[in-house]
DNA sequence: GGGCTGAATAATATCGATAATTTCAGCTGT
DNA sequence: ACAGCTGAAATTATCGATATTATTCAGCCC
């Protein structure tokens, strides 16, 4: 009998390392713009290059990394243009899915926002009271939160839309916070979106969550 | 002196499968549910295992296979349910897509549809009068029209999602026509959304692509 | 006879090495 | 001095072979 072992190592080396690159780069370690060397990243990651490689193919189809053919990788490069574009885009898309969302509103799908709700808000958006230190558990918490405020809207695809969006914003936010960290009380925007779903208010609950992305996207502009 | 080959021959191995192997997931030639095994697609597109691979790991990334880890991959499968969640979505995200480009409306990309319009009504659906026989030239001109109708959206990554959901929306159109081809008439659906938006008339314009879309699922829903 | 065990088998995943391509520094001729 | 050429050096793309992991199936136990 062969002990068992947590899932993500018993997972492929390139499932593994696929994750641990797109965590990389979400998280600015590697930053924007910066040529992947596959032998630097065989080197760093301690594996093939084979594992790297398809790693690298699948973070390019979902745009975190270009690929130039012939030419290697580089990481997807950030601009204010492109900022300005995605936290557009995110209203647009979001807004469309909470509107379905709330069209087909279930006890059950209300109930598992309130929820979400308050566990982010049981936990405190920095592991510091001075200077700014990634929360990993608020991290996880605000991105199910946004989630669940979207998964009843009927489509997996605009779902997984939304998804990618998400994460493409985390990485700015988290760029941004790199410079410069500026207090904010989150917390409120949260209550105000959900206050307007569980009242089914669906205008006010579009307005609420487009005005906590659009000040978002201020913040991180203000700081570059 | 080497000669000089056409683009598609210089370019990378690992590129042209991929490319092929899309083009023969979208047409249906791969049929869905199909297992794809590594040493069989080796020998068919005559080229080593790591090309292959890093093929199906941007076909996964894009959902058109799908990675069972350690146990290979497979084209992702269709359903009934699936195409109606596909339909749905693209009648939503099309929809907030051509409203945006409508809003920004300019005489350049007025023209631009148009034009692709036009040239699509000169083109034959079929290669043969009798039967069905794909006419890649209007498939070709089909797809610009429907991008060139959002392409003044304002974002990339709205314009990207379309695109996907297009693309996906042609594969479940191949593999009706497979069973049944039905003779319709596009060219007076597709006229109404140009006049609608010719005239400035969002909710027009956004009533036609929706009555578009939805006449397509259906008749493809009829088939199975 | 049904269900389990565990080799044999068949895949997948990964590696190390090779072939092909790009880059870049140094040279050459004007 | 400088544009263009040339040939190493570095890097990417690809292959063939190996290590790992699932799957199958015959033989065994209850």
């Amino acid at each position: 009998m062969t002990t068992e072992l947590a899932p993500e190592s018993v997972a492929s080396l390139t499932l593994s390392t696929y994750e641990r690159l797109r965590a990389d780069v979400l998280s600015g370690t590697w930053t924007p713009g910066l040529k992947l060397g596959i032998e630097s990243l065989r080197e760093y990651y301690g594996t093939g290059a084979t594992p790297i490689r398809e790693a690298l193919n699948r973070l390019a189809a979902e745009g975190w990394v270009q690929h130039m053919d012939q030419r290697g990788f580089v990481v997807t490069p950030v601009s204010e243009e492109a900022l300005r574009e995605l936290a557009k885009t995110r209203v647009w898309v979001e807004t469309l899915a909470l509107t379905q969302a709330m069209q087909t509103s279930t006890p059950e799908w209300e109930e598992k926002v309130v929820l979400a709700l308050h566990r982010l808000s049981k936990t405190p958006r920095s592991l510091r009271q001075e200077n700014y230190l990634e929360n990993p558990a608020w991290e996880k918490l605000h991105r199910e939160f946004h989630l669940a405020l979207l998964s009843n809207c009927g489509s997996r695809w605009l779902l997984g839309f939304c998804e990618q969006l998400y994460d493409q914003a985390y990485r700015y936010r988290q760029l941004a916070m790199k410079s410069a960290y500026k207090r904010r009380d989150e917390s409120d925007e949260h209550k105000q979106v959900v206050d307007a779903v569980v009242a089914g208010n669906v205008a006010a609950a579009c307005a609420a969550l487009t005005h906590h992305y659009e000040k978002t996207a201020q913040i991180i502009l203000s700081i570059e």
